[in-house]
RNA sequence: GCGGCUAUAGUUCAGCGGCAGAACGCCUGACUGUGGCUCAGGAUGUCGUGGGUUCGAUCCCCACUAGCCGCCCCA
């Protein structure tokens, strides 16, 4: 006996009706994005591993562990083998494009959006998977497009906030923190090392092992005991330049005016070595270890860092699983059911039930077919778990063209001519939806 | 990569060193063109995989695999 093939670990099938919850989202962040003016990229989903080494950073965890990498096979002798990676994350292919095809010539600010799966080798739990998706967007542009601009952060701010609300997520917390510019980075990291060194022996096993290997990291700690140690630590804030000071202080002003709430958090580290001043998390309780829906921040040096122009942006990731996961604990999506379901009443009534189906479906209603081997008695069972009405096509219907219809909500059986049916059933189907959009508001 | 918990019917789960169980779901009938309620019957399954202990293992032991939770890190 063969044992069955199933998913590989960290790895999941999504099946209906989970399936229309993600189409909600991927719809909604669609429209979403097309008002503030963005444009769909599709990358692929693998590149040259060198592109996530120098990108993302040779030190991250990301790329030091968790990507999925191999030697692509060589064709011919004379050809070299090529190391390639499945993307862990977006915005470093999105880069490559820029370059690739030139779009910092154009001088204009380029706003692109994706959706998609992304990949990376870790241990599965709630909301993390090896196989995930992300709704992602980037604003990238030369200088003199305004990319640097303080503006362009807010903006990408305020839209996020916007789409979780047109969502339904409700209770998320904005966190922000500037994490400086490649300039006055360097200074604070050597300040903080020299303030973490006299103490360390005081502070946990992962935090004496940070100190070493990524200081910023020692701001993340959750332990309780080093949490006293970690306050008196300096702030990245008081290391910022003029200039990311500023930077920085209009992000927020920006977003006052706009009335989208936030909490600084002068701890806030990101793990990808490409981020430069705004970095930031929308979290949300109730995703357990995973509390982070969405992340991101500002790259002013990444282009350059992996051979392009200089091309300052801003951009997030949206965690599609995540997203899910909080909507499903917020309220139970109720399986769609099929406006009708055409049941022939003996084998005969087929095909003319079929022509019928049809006739509903190209007015564009969602419908079911039956089987006229079905007693009428397990036609209404199984319709009944399945649609919000049963159409009956027997010889008399046949006959009359007068069909007989019976709606489940309300146990109320009714003859409708033919020719009315799918005109009778849309105005149906349009006051469902007005009375439930009335409900939720 | 590390630690803890778990794995029995389609689903949620109980169980016990000696015949494999419940609820829900599913199928059939009572009811030949009328569902939801009811009643009567029925089918569920290599008890995650492999090994060991034992007269005998779904149960005890070991390994593996997978899932969940936490750590690390991140979406």
């Amino acid at each position: 006996m063969t044992t069955p093939v199933k998913a590989v670990r960290g790895t999941r099938d999504l099946l209906p009706p989970e399936t229309a919850l993600w189409s909600r989202i991927e719809a909604t962040a669609r429209e979403v994005f097309a008002r503030y003016n963005f444009g769909e990229i599709r990358t692929p989903i693998f590149e040259e591993t060198t592109l996530f080494a120098r990108g993302v950073g040779e030190e991250t965890d990301i790329v030091s562990k968790e990507m999925y990498t191999w030697e692509d096979r060589a064709r011919a002798q004379s050809e070299k083998t090529q190391s390639l990676t499945l993307r862990p994350e977006n915005t470093a292919g999105v880069v490559r494009a820029y370059i690739e095809h030139k779009l910092s010539e154009t001088g204009q600010l380029q706003k692109l959006f994706y959706i998609g799966p992304q990949f990376r080798r870790e241990r599965p739990q709630k909301g993390r998977y090896r196989q995930f998706f992300q709704i992602g967007a980037e604003v990238i542009g030369p200088p003199h497009a305004g990319s640097e601009s303080p503006l362009r952060d807010a903006e990408v701010l305020e839209m996020l906030a916007s789409l979780l609300e047109e969502l339904g997520i409700e209770g998320w917390t904005l966190r922000l923190n500037s994490v400086g510019s490649a300039s006055d980075r360097p200074a604070y990291l050597a300040k903080l090392r020299e303030a973490i060194a006299p103490v360390a022996h005081r502070m946990c096993a992962d935090c004496q092992r940070r100190a070493e290997t990524n200081p910023l990291r020692v701001l993340d700690c959750k332990v309780a005991e080093d949490q006293e140690i970690i306050e008196s630590l300096p702030r990245i804030a008081d290391s910022l330049d003029e200039a990311s000071r500023a930077h920085f202080a209009a992000v927020c002003a920006a977003l006052e005016a706009a009335r989208v709430p936030y909490t600084l958090d002068h701890r806030l580290v990101r793990g990808l070595d490409y981020y430069t001043r705004t970095t930031f998390e929308f979290t949300h309780g109730g995703l357990g270890a995973q509390n982070a829906l969405l992340g991101g921040g500002r790259y002013d040096g990444l282009s350059e860092a992996i051979g392009g122009p200089k091309a300052p942006g801003i951009g997030f990731a949206i965690g599609q699983d995540r997203l899910v996961l909080t909507l499903q604990a917020q309220e139970q999506e109720e399986a769609e059911r099929a406006d009708a379901w055409v049941a022939p009443v003996g084998e005969a009534q087929n095909p003319a039930s079929l022509a019928l189906a049809r006739e509903l479906r190209r007015a564009g209603l969602r419908v079911e077919l039956g089987d006229g081997g079905f007693r009428v008695r397990k036609s209404m069972e199984v319709a009944d778990r399945q649609a919000r009405r049963i159409i009956l096509l027997g010889e008399d219907e046949l006959a009359s063209g007068v069909l007989t219809v019976k709606d489940f909500s309300t146990a109320v059986q009714t003859k409708i001519p033919r020719a009315e049916l799918a005109a009778h059933l849309l105005a149906a189907r349009a006051e469902a939806k007005q009375k439930k959009e009335k409900q939720r508001a």
